[in-house]
DNA sequence: TGATTCCTCCATATTTCATTCGGTACGATC
DNA sequence: GATCGTACCGAATGAAATATGGAGGAATCA
């Protein structure tokens, strides 16, 4: 998915068409299916379409449009930490300096513990967000970490409980 | 999914039974469906069987019990936080006092914008992953925070950018 | 106003895939 | 050596995804 397709306006273009595309503009129905899908994507198109009141060949379609918009970035399990043996989760920050942040973020990205990779803002420059097996392995990333260049700190917060764990997903009755 | 179900040893039960029910083992060839299903979870289980060996049926019987045993919690959607209007994520880390604690949880974790809410040990008591429209929006959030009973300070994470974002998932090759 | 275009939807038809159903092979138990 | 439980396969079935053709409505433009 390229960026910058049609943009806000795109009036004006040079010949008599306002619009040469359509502005893919999400309404409530998308959003809706989209909720509904990011919840539980098993759903038939079918029970979507009672839901929404569409028929499936309509839902079908509107489903397609919003993956090939980029709304729907993908279907993906949803897996237990602890079941397949990965039951240490913890938050790092690290402190980067300078040069070479590309692709110190790049490595931080490579290690298979990471599952996350967020630069921020604060004095923290970089959160990651990691699942090992025990503490042995947690404190062996934070070796490997500290190895890496452009890394001067990490401070890790070890997580106790998870009490919710969800994506991005439309805030819409149903 | 009931916890506790086979835990490690479960011998001497009190008749001769060694065990009642087989302890569900993961195996490397469910591994490599779990690694394939986090990827891409609309993947056919003849794709599936195709590339671990195994007949369509079989592939389907292994997911089976592996959601059966809670190791596959579900299957959803991701979805494009700016595509649904909420370009800004943010970690919050929370910290709170004493009594009241899991009603607090529950609170942070009944509010929308909120993604995660993980308790950790170290100074903060809770981190919070939460996605807004914009930084007004975010502001409203923490002065909600604030209000809530337990909540003594908040030290907010902006995320500039997401370089990696992925859910657990077993690490093996395929 | 009327013609045209684009979009969205529906009903139906088709194809693909999930799921079920015997039946076989293998290992463990007794 | 008989029996049980498990995991697998091929074939059959059923359900769902997907393709197709056409109707209706809104916006555009003559």
């Amino acid at each position: 998915m390229r960026q910058g397709e049609w943009a806000t306006g795109m009036e004006e273009t040079n010949g008599t068409r306002r619009r040469p595309t359509a502005p893919p503009a999400i309404d409530d129905t998308d959003r809706r299916i989209l909720r509904l899908l990011a919840e539980d994507a098993t759903r038939t198109y079918a029970e979507l379409g009672r839901r929404v009141h569409l028929s499936p060949p309509a839902v079908h379609e509107r489903v397609r449009r919003l993956k090939r918009d980029g709304v729907i970035r993908g279907t993906v399990a949803r897996l237990d930490g602890t079941a397949i043996g990965c039951p240490l989760l913890a938050f790092i920050h690290v402190e980067t300096e300078g040069r070479a942040f590309t692709r110190t973020l790049d490595s931080f990205a490579a290690i298979a513990d990471v599952e996350e990779v967020h630069t921020v803002a604060g004095d923290a420059g970089v959160v990651l967000k990691v699942r090992t097996r025990d503490t042995g392995d947690l404190e062996r990333l934070l070796a490997r970490l500290y190895e890496m260049e452009g890394v001067r700190a990490a401070k890790s917060f070890v997580v106790l409980g998870t009490y919710l764990e969800r994506g991005p997903h439309p805030d819409i009755d149903l």
